[in-house]
DNA sequence: ACCGCAATGTAGCACTTGCTACAAGCCCCC
DNA sequence: GGGGGCTTGTAGCAAGTGCTACATTGCGGT
């Protein structure tokens, strides 16, 4: 039933770029099945069922994700914390990441109306992101762990922003200034 | 084809709640037909196609949370940013703002997807809340403009770390104070 | 009383959904 | 070479999708 590691191995990347290009709505056996060269009989042999499949297409594009984070960025420090949001920023609008923000915005709406699986892999993907971010916050920052938390939910909500397509609301808040 | 305007204002109310609670996934016609208690056949008749129906339907509640929004607070000044940040979350905190949340984030999930409608309305629906947000910043601000902007940044990203269940993240990061 | 039209019910179509029953091919071990 | 199990193809099912054709009802105007 539960079919060799390695077929499920080929078969991910697939599948995971074709929900990334295409997004959760058209995540059903079928089409990803032409997308990784077999059929939806054969998705369900090799992961059980969609549930299954699914968190695992996740899992596996959190994890490609992560790796991306520590490839895009050499381990050089940053002078300040507006340098250290500016890096992010430039980071997920650059754009190869368009695919995964527009998937991310889909788990978190499935997240907040709990579909399994989506929390964890939304959790996952924050806590993996807020770890890294504070190792990008300044030398000698009084607070890395506060810092790297704030300046995170302002980023998150700047690319809610950009999202919807409205990009000079954060821009032009974050140029004026401190918000406290 | 139209039909009449009045019986669609009985229809959207009803439509809206089905939608709220159970979300964009169980908005096809014949759950909303039934939670309205007609037929899927009427609302094609009524709106015309799905498209204008759930377009229809996400106005109607964009238009209902703004007006909320007025509702929920009396137009008294707040001292402080600290404090006008405290009430937007205890606004959107308080338990009557879940549902909306939750189809939030489906809603910019669209919008980052580009589903018809989806942008407009999530465009209203900040545009909104930002002009409410500007006029509850404190008496004497420098900038209240650009203060509501970041703020709202603020709120939106803490927004979404509460939907995927890590409110502890922006929390402790507001808290350890001045993000710049 | 009758006509015309808006409003509604009943069936249905063509398609997609997740999943399964059944059978056939395949390759390894004896 | 023959048995056995892993892998795969073919068909199909029951449910749900948006939408439509057709017929019927009901009501207002003449």
């Amino acid at each position: 039933m539960a079919s060799s590691e390695t077929v499920r191995q080929k078969l991910l990347p697939l599948m995971a770029t074709h929900i990334l290009e295409n997004g959760m709505g058209s995540a059903s056996l079928r089409p990803l099945a032409k997308a990784a060269g077999t059929s939806d009989r054969m998705l369900i042999y090799h992961f059980g069922n969609k549930q299954q499949l699914i968190t695992d297409v996740l899992a596996y594009i959190a994890d490609s994700y992560s790796a991306q984070l520590e490839t895009f960025f050499g381990s050089d420090r940053v002078a300040s914390r507006e340098q250290a949001i500016a890096r992010v920023r430039a980071f997920t609008n650059s754009g190869e990441m368009r695919p995964f923000l527009a998937l991310w915005w889909e788990i978190v709406a499935g997240a907040a109306r709990d579909v399994p699986g989506y929390r964890e892999n939304a959790q996952a993907i924050m806590v993996s992101l807020l770890s890294w971010f504070e190792g990008q916050m300044p030398e000698g920052d009084p607070d890395p762990a506060g810092g790297a938390r704030t300046l995170l939910t302002l980023i998150e909500g700047a690319e809610m922003f950009n999202a919807i397509g409205l990009p000079d609301i954060p821009n032009r808040g974050i140029e004026a200034g401190r918000p406290f």
